[in-house]
DNA sequence: CGCTCTATTGATAAACCTCAAATACAGTGG
DNA sequence: CCACTGTATTTGAGGTTTATCAATAGAGCG
């Protein structure tokens, strides 16, 4: 049997759903459709229709915006236990964002009119939800004002430092993002080019503070990069 | 008597609110406590404990967060009907972000265990809410994209079309934005200095795309500046 | 081993910021 | 009405940062 995936027939559930019993979780999980996407398949586009909403069983999606020239800005990475294109059913929209699976990854998707009517059934969902938007939003204009007022360098610490926090896991030598993560997707992430991710990851390479490798990058100094990255 | 103000004794209500009666909205205005503001005056700074929220009556505020080091990332202005800080009492957190008067305002607020029970009165409220928080969310994601992939004249364009939309009112020789905009304040707004942004408008003054004066702007082709927003 | 995709590194150029100094503007009080 | 004062704005010169381009090296995979 395969060990990495989880035991496909129990479905995590996200606080933002505490508000239900547990048969009404139930009564949901089996209303939803589950669908398995290989790596670098993406499960909506920036511009499609909006009529489903996701959450993540298990593995990761790339959430992020797409400008016509084609340079992308990775807006943030989620994995089990969180949603995508709530918002945008929500909002009856277009979606404003693509999401592609960055790993085999298995998600549950709802049509519309189901959410919508959860939303009205369990008023606690559409508060616990906008916690989850507000976090969101908290983060993006934070490193929108990051983007602002610092240096390229600066910025990858945080990068690296966030997607730590999120995806970092502790091995003997430090602390792993656990995701393939090229330095294009690192640039992507912080508003620069791989060039320079490049370069400054050689950089600190040499200073000991993180080693990295083809997609992979693990942080060998936390302290020291928390330290560059407060500007200190 | 003063003519700028709107009568006070009546309340501009939000679409926010739209599902409460009237007579419900009465007492909420009854619970309120006015509060009037001189221009350049904060309400609540970046750090505050988050204990009220506002509506903005009539007048404008600046909603920006500010980093370590002091430089200035100008989140939105919000005008007469416009939520603050409802989110961050959402949380129970300290505001993330700096309010400021830019002109004489009037706000009314209401304290924390007003707008929870209000919440969990009247579900449709936080729907609501969600709405707008969404919206909030990705004008951010598009202005965080924009700050990646383009170059400084393109998001100070971008960023007069924003403000025009939302603070422009029609003129005999163009559009004027209703805003005492310094240059800084367009360069915290766009992500660039006051003097990019000096020279930029005195190179669109000369193609007879804007005429600008002390904290004035006011956009005479609006159709060019558009095409330039849009790199073509 | 050969193919493809990713990463490194140097050289160069462009975009943009910084600093300094001069000028224009709006309000204030004589 | 005018001079005065404090901001806001303009503009030039120069420097820094960072992107771009090009060429090479390395890693993984069949």
């Amino acid at each position: 049997m395969d060990q990495n995936p989880p035991p496909a027939n129990s479905l995590l559930r996200p606080d933002v759903f505490k508000s239900l019993t547990g048969s009404q979780w139930a009564e949901m999980v089996q209303r939803g459709q589950r669908e398995t996407l290989q790596a670098k398949r993406t499960l909506f586009f920036q511009g499609d229709p909006a009529e489903r909403f996701y959450l993540v069983n298990w593995g990761r999606l790339k959430l992020s915006r797409l400008s016509e020239a084609g340079k992308e800005a990775i807006i943030r990475y989620i994995g089990a236990g969180e949603m995508a294109a709530a918002v945008a059913v929500l909002k009856g929209r277009d979606y404003p964002v693509t999401a592609e699976a960055v790993e085999e990854t298995e998600v549950t998707g709802w049509d519309k009119p189901t959410f919508l009517r959860l939303l009205h059934a369990h008023p606690g969902i559409a508060i616990n939800l906008l916690g989850v938007v507000i976090e969101r939003l908290d983060e993006v204009q934070q490193r929108y004002l990051e983007l602002c007022s610092e240096g390229v360098e600066q910025r990858i610490a945080r990068s690296l430092l966030r997607l730590m926090q999120r995806a970092g896991s502790r091995r003997a030598d430090g602390i792993l993002i656990e995701l393939p993560l090229s330095r294009q997707s690192i640039a992507d992430y912080s508003g620069t080019t791989l060039y320079t991710v490049s370069r400054t990851l050689s950089s600190w390479e040499r200073k000991g503070w993180v080693q990295s490798g083809r997609e992979k990058v693990v942080i060998t100094d936390p302290h020291a990069l928390v330290k560059f990255a407060e500007g200190r």
